[in-house]
DNA sequence: AAGAAAAACCTGTCTGACAGGTTCAGGGGG
DNA sequence: CCCCCTGAACCTGTCAGACAGGTTTTTCTT
């Protein structure tokens, strides 16, 4: 790929030509095909020749999620990263965000208050919401970094939300949301950066609650 | 390995035993276990059966290096997440290390200045000096984003280095690493930041002077 | 009981085969 | 002349069986 320059989309050679130019079976191909599919660097779908992959964050997440199974990642060690990272994604998205993608964010917080007594879809808001944020930073970096945590996340949100029993914690919660949409459509980074702050502060503190450790 | 709960090191079925037990052939094991090895969640060796791995940053270092090649990231992107990383490693590192790891990292900081003619062996250096600090973090993940980027920066760091063209700069930036060192070391957590950042402004100026797009 | 030899087990690789899905050139119809 | 259709060529997914080494466990010997 990298002798070649070959771009996302392009094509690579097939199975049967490489292992004839580099006389090894097709079974031997194919076992490396299938790892390189696994780090999402070429994407294979039968039938199809084999295609150079745009990055993504599939096997990140994967490898994120067996190193909390295997506990050798803990969710406070994620929180951590994820604030570090996400404080400085809204600063930037503050400064970066196309109006396109502010309206984009802002009208995702406001469907979150709307779907406050449905928590699969609250779930879904919040992962996407903070997609959109990292997008709006313009860093494929921190996109792919902060997907890689969604799937963790999908395990222990319902925790943090169950704890969170009363309906005024619930409202803050939605609400920091659309502080933090606010500031970074009104290109306001200081103040992104101080609704994202409260709002770890808030999540930590929910998922402490509920005796996360 | 979720179900019994497998940690690392654990010995998987062998390929024979899964290719019964999932009535497939054992090529598709192996093409299973191929993609698993890729993501670092198992470990392959010949003779042996599969074990369940510690993560490692080799996977991510080939995506993020795969993300490079194909346009999809640029170096200044990677340079501005490891800046928003790296402050936050040193913060936790001055508040986290062993005295082991201050010395440690001390020790490397001054064996940097020895090696001032030996652009090679102060890659190295450099490189494992970040390693140690985001290791001293306590924080996995970080030592996980941190090492994922080191193939990149032995790509890049030699174009920096020559960009430094007097004495004093080169001085500067091996003398910026001891500084950072000596904070981590005083348990200093705002004169580490400090240093750090004044590494980063120095090595992406450098970066920049070196026409690094 | 310790150590060496043998058996059992395992992975790495190859060959050949066949069931589908995909591509693309070329022919037929509008 | 263009478009659509079709069939051949190509390609991937999966399987069975085979054999060369490396590793582990068992067994036997001293």
């Amino acid at each position: 790929m990298r002798t070649n320059d070959l771009m996302p989309g392009d094509r690579l050679p097939s199975e049967a030509v490489l292992s004839k130019e580099l006389k090894v079976s097709r079974a031997t191909v194919r076992e490396a095909f299938q790892s390189l599919a696994a780090m999402r660097i070429i994407e294979l779908s039968t039938g199809k020749r084999a295609t150079v992959a745009q990055i993504d964050h599939g096997a990140l997440s994967v490898m994120i999620e067996h190193g909390v199974h295997t506990d050798q990642i803990n969710i406070q060690q994620i929180y951590d990263v994820r604030r570090t990272i996400e404080t400085r994604i809204v600063t930037l998205a503050s400064i970066r965000r196309t109006d396109g993608q502010a309206t984009e964010i802002l009208a995702l917080a406001t469907e979150m208050q709307s779907n406050m007594d449905n928590p699969a879809r609250l779930l879904e808001n919040d992962l996407k919401f903070h997609m959109l944020l990292a997008r709006a930073s313009g860093n494929p970096v921190y996109l792919l970094i902060i997907g890689a945590f969604q799937a963790i996340t999908r395990q222990t949100w319902p925790i943090g939300w169950k704890s969170r029993t009363t309906q005024s914690s619930r409202d803050l919660m939605v609400a920091t949301h659309l502080e933090i949409a606010r500031a970074v459509a009104a290109g306001d980074p200081q103040a992104a950066i101080e609704s994202m702050s409260l709002h770890f502060d808030e999540s930590v503190r929910a998922l402490l609650t509920a005796g996360m450790s």
